[in-house]
DNA sequence: ATGGTGGACCTTCCA
């Protein structure tokens, strides 16, 4: 079973990467983030054309998240099944896809440390947790959450760590809800694979960052043990972010055995 | 040269 995410930074500018490259690498399910698309204007229609049923949850001008799969589609919950009040923002849909439990999550930028949207950062990454108790029977489960989750997990993830002194995405509070996810018993199973690899998701359209292979790993397939005991390749797709009009993302690519 | 890129959308916000 072949498993993505990809931050697409807008659906319908990147509708034709999007449809050449489900049609190239024909994952079974990928998890997009940032669609900032309507329920309305999803296409939903076209991938159904190739093979693949969609759910998205969106709200238009900013976030939006879906899950694409070809291995089936069910029990799909629009953002946290914690019981509290709903996100405003969404970013969190989950269904079962070919038996597994998929989450596809697009985690708050935080925007600065201290700021609001920091805070909302953080406790959007502990309702993560509660909302897998809620929708799983724990990490025996075969689970998936896949997505931006903006955080990079070490200093390895960073192509210069300097550069991100006092910045989000690399504090301690954001790293800790991160190993939070592990500890509940997921795995960071590309790091697993590459322990030592300067791997980056995510490079700044700014500044010439992806040519000069400055970027930083933010995105994520993360698997319960179950899954990745079983896992065959895991990768960054960097031919997603070469060429013309590319999302600011690659595709990250997991496999597992069936 | 006090910017730089790109997507939302129309004036500014977001990443």
């Amino acid at each position: 079973m072949r498993i993505a995410t990809w931050n697409v930074n807008s659906l319908k500018a990147r509708l034709p990467r999007v449809e050449e490259w489900l049609e190239q690498v024909r994952p079974d399910v990928v998890c997009l983030q940032e669609t900032k698309l309507t329920e309305d204007a999803f296409p939903a229609l076209t991938f159904q054309g190739l093979g693949y049923d969609s759910v998205h949850h969106g709200e238009g001008r900013w976030n939006g998240v879906a899950i694409v799969s070809r291995v089936g589609l069910e029990d799909v919950v629009n953002g946290f099944a914690d019981g509290i009040e709903p996100d405003p923002d969404a970013r969190l849909v989950s269904a079962r896809c070919g038996g597994v439990r998929i989450n596809a999550v697009y985690v708050p930028n935080g925007r600065e440390v201290d700021h609001d949207h920091y805070h909302y950062k953080l406790s959007w990454l502990d309702r993560l947790v509660a909302h897998l108790d809620a929708t799983t029977e724990g990490p025996s489960d075969e689970v998936v959450v896949a997505g931006d989750f903006n955080i990079a997990p070490t200093d390895l993830d960073v192509w210069d760590p300097a550069v991100f002194e006092g910045a989000t995405h690399v504090t301690d509070p954001e790293r800790h809800r991160y190993r939070a996810l592990l500890d509940w018993g997921l795995h960071d199973v590309l790091r697993d694979r590459w322990p030592d690899e300067q791997l980056y998701s995510y490079y700044d359209y700014q500044a010439g960052r992806f040519h000069k292979r400055e970027g930083v790993r933010i995105d994520f397939v993360l698997a319960s043990q179950a899954l990745a005991d079983r896992g065959l390749l895991h990768l960054i797709d960097r031919n997603g972010r070469k060429g013309s009009k590319p999302s600011d993302h690659a595709p990250v690519i997991s496999e597992f055995a069936a």
